[in-house]
DNA sequence: AGCAATATTCATATCATCATGATAATAGGA
DNA sequence: TCCTATTATCATGATGATATGAATATTGCT
């Protein structure tokens, strides 16, 4: 699998909060019931994705997680990256100190393609991938960081 | 990562056979000591490959492990697919029974991005590593299998 | 004030991957 | 036949990812 099980369940909580039509907090446990994955595992993940701001956390009757922002302004990197290693330029085949000047011998060749599989996690938003679009962010935003 | 360990493993060992000049055997030691991994953990690697075709092995003295083919006639996701899942279509968010007919949230943007790493893994070959090029096999061979 | 619903935190269990070490089987050469 | 170099196989350990269960802190409601 491209991302650990972890980062495939706080995209597929992140979606289903996306999905939500209003604002109101969804407990852990409604949660881990509609995606049907196990509770104090999800409760962790999502904390985590509060520290880091994606989400909102309330205690107390009535409480429960619920975007930070607009969910077309959080990427699938961002969600992904707080729990797999998602750096575009880690070498294939695991050399760390490969580079343009220093290459490897996979890395002429897979460097486009890693930076293809980059572009989509950078790209895409939770958004698009709640109403299941075709289209990712504009052009312009894709060449603009490291 | 992209690929286990054990897959970068038996990649760079395939790759190291295959910049030897000549077809004697390479002993585990060698190529463990070559390339600076673990040497018995290495052994059970090749075994594998030797099992599956890719490598022959000879035992006694003298003996060691050398290529069962050209290096241009072996593929990455060859050796890869003894290791690790390289399932094309499998689901970004981890959906077993995700189909274009019955697509996941992220199907239809994360299926190019698939087709893409895959086609990479199945037309680039040890050869194509070995001499650092930049092209991969010709695209006649590219759209055969499922 | 007290209760119940919730997140938060801690402790532990399970499993696959990665790795080490030792022994057995095989084969070539003296 | 014996010795040695080598692969083949087996047993075990280390680590991180995944998962479970329970205790604690916070909050809204009555």
């Amino acid at each position: 699998m491209i991302l650990s099980q972890t980062a495939v369940y706080a995209l597929r909580a992140m979606l289903h909060l996306a999905e939500r039509p209003d604002d109101q907090p969804v407990p852990v446990g409604d949660v881990a019931a509609a995606l049907d994955v196990p509770r104090n595992y999800l409760s962790k993940i999502l904390h985590v994705l509060a520290r880091r701001g994606l989400l909102r956390s309330a205690r107390g009757p009535g409480g429960g997680f619920s975007l930070a922002r607009a969910p077309g302004r959080t990427t699938l990197l961002e969600v992904a990256a707080h729990f797999d290693d998602m750096d575009r330029d880690r070498c294939l085949l695991g050399r760390p100190e490969c580079r343009d000047d220093d290459p490897c011998p996979a890395h002429g060749q897979w460097k486009e393609v890693a930076a293809a599989l980059h572009a989509f996690f950078r790209n895409t938003t939770i958004a698009d991938l709640a109403r299941g679009a075709t289209k990712t962010r504009p052009r312009h935003q894709q060449e603009a960081d490291s």
